[in-house]
DNA sequence: GAGGTTCCTGAACCCATGCTGAACATCACT
DNA sequence: AGTGATGTTCAGCATGGGTTCAGGAACCTC
């Protein structure tokens, strides 16, 4: 069981790189942002753990960055104590599971354990669905036929979304809670603008609409 | 997909009850640990959530009992906040996930998400009897030669529960509290109705009428 | 086969939901 | 402060789908 530890906290790293080693584990080190996500990009771990508070480049940048590029290896997120804000942040971008600091060793090793007995899941997606791809870094998407066009803040985050779920229903809450953060209530048309918006530079059809459940990008 | 909910505290069962109904999921619901127990053992669920602190037998008895006794279904576990003894106790029952009160609801979803993910891998949620096919993500029936027809938000709340029950006479009532939610009537003749919408869709002879009785999903 | 009951069917109704265009508010940047 | 871009709210319109109704067909009992 290959393991990597993103962790730039001297005291922390003395401290469970016996504790993981004892565990079984075959542990590398990695002591900031960048390096952890070089690490991660080349080598075939079972597991990360990944402190979110990184120097160079922090841990949820590095996490998107994985699963953008369709790295699915199991992530076992550090967050800080009671920040549930970052929790979810840290489930949206692709995280297994948490575990807020300080933490018990033991019960960092019970969740290594679930996680490392799950199955590796479906395989990563690209941020393409037929045709249809979303130029993460220039936040434009790009059509079949080339033509491109900018996205705003909100269009891209409502698109990466759909993108990431396509064929499936999703209901306007859903999009809400993705779209924002938290708990935010389909108050207003909100996301009936934005759909319609989006529809204007993809295409009406490729988002259909099902009445009461919610939208769905359309999969041919 | 079916969700057991084992929870003793009203206020927590009101604000879930809804949340999770609209994520989609069918939910039954336990008020203490002898009865979650019960319906665990005996009722195909793709997933238990299961409060710790429940009256008349521990949540963690009734997760050891499933164990013990072979029973491998997803379970997510609700524990106090920072008891994290009660969360390692969890993970050694057997748990595949816990979350910590108070939790944020969004949060349950996603890890609901992740579980059922991850024990249905790929076998895409279909409901199937010879050769007709409920598509429950995209909310459409797929018949033999392939033809697939969108379904109203009744209409597969409808089939769904007759695709769960073929070849058993199903009373109006019985379909109307299934289709509506509980204590509903059969004031008029709604399900008569649909019915006959349904049959347009996937032939008129895959139901049958059961004069006095109900109707019946024909299962060659 | 008369009479009653149950079910079928097509159509009409009506309302919640969704769509749309535009105004208004806010933010970032200069 | 001014400007342009983005985010949010609003009001009116369109429409889909849930519901009701009425007339006819099928079925059962006597």
């Amino acid at each position: 069981m290959r393991l990597l530890l993103v962790e730039d906290d001297p005291a922390q790293v003395a401290a469970l790189l016996p504790a993981l080693k004892a565990a079984g584990f075959a542990v590398d080190h990695a002591a900031d942002g960048i390096g952890g996500e070089q690490l991660g990009d080349t080598e075939p771990y079972d597991v990360v753990v990944l402190d979110l508070g990184l120097p160079r480049r922090p841990g949820l940048e590095v996490l998107r960055h994985w699963r953008a590029h369709g790295r699915d290896l199991p992530v076992l997120v550090l967050t800080a104590r009671d920040a549930w804000h970052e929790r979810v942040d840290g489930l949206k971008a692709g995280a297994d599971d948490y575990l807020g600091k300080p933490f018990h060793v033991e019960e960092l090793l019970a969740r290594l354990n679930a996680l490392t007995r799950r199955a590796a899941p479906a395989a990563g997606r690209t941020l393409a669905v037929d045709g249809l791809s979303l130029d993460e870094d220039g936040q434009r998407v790009v059509l079949e036929d080339g033509q491109t066009h900018p996205l705003t803040g909100t269009e891209f985050r409502l698109l990466r979304y759909l993108l990431r779920n396509p064929g499936r229903i999703l209901s306007k809450t859903q999009l809400m809670e993705h779209v924002y953060d938290l708990d935010a209530e389909p108050s207003g048309n909100l996301i009936e603008v934005y759909i319609r918006r989006l529809r204007e530079k993809i295409g009406r059809e490729r988002i259909e609409t099902l009445r009461g459940q919610g939208y769905r990008l359309r999969r041919r």
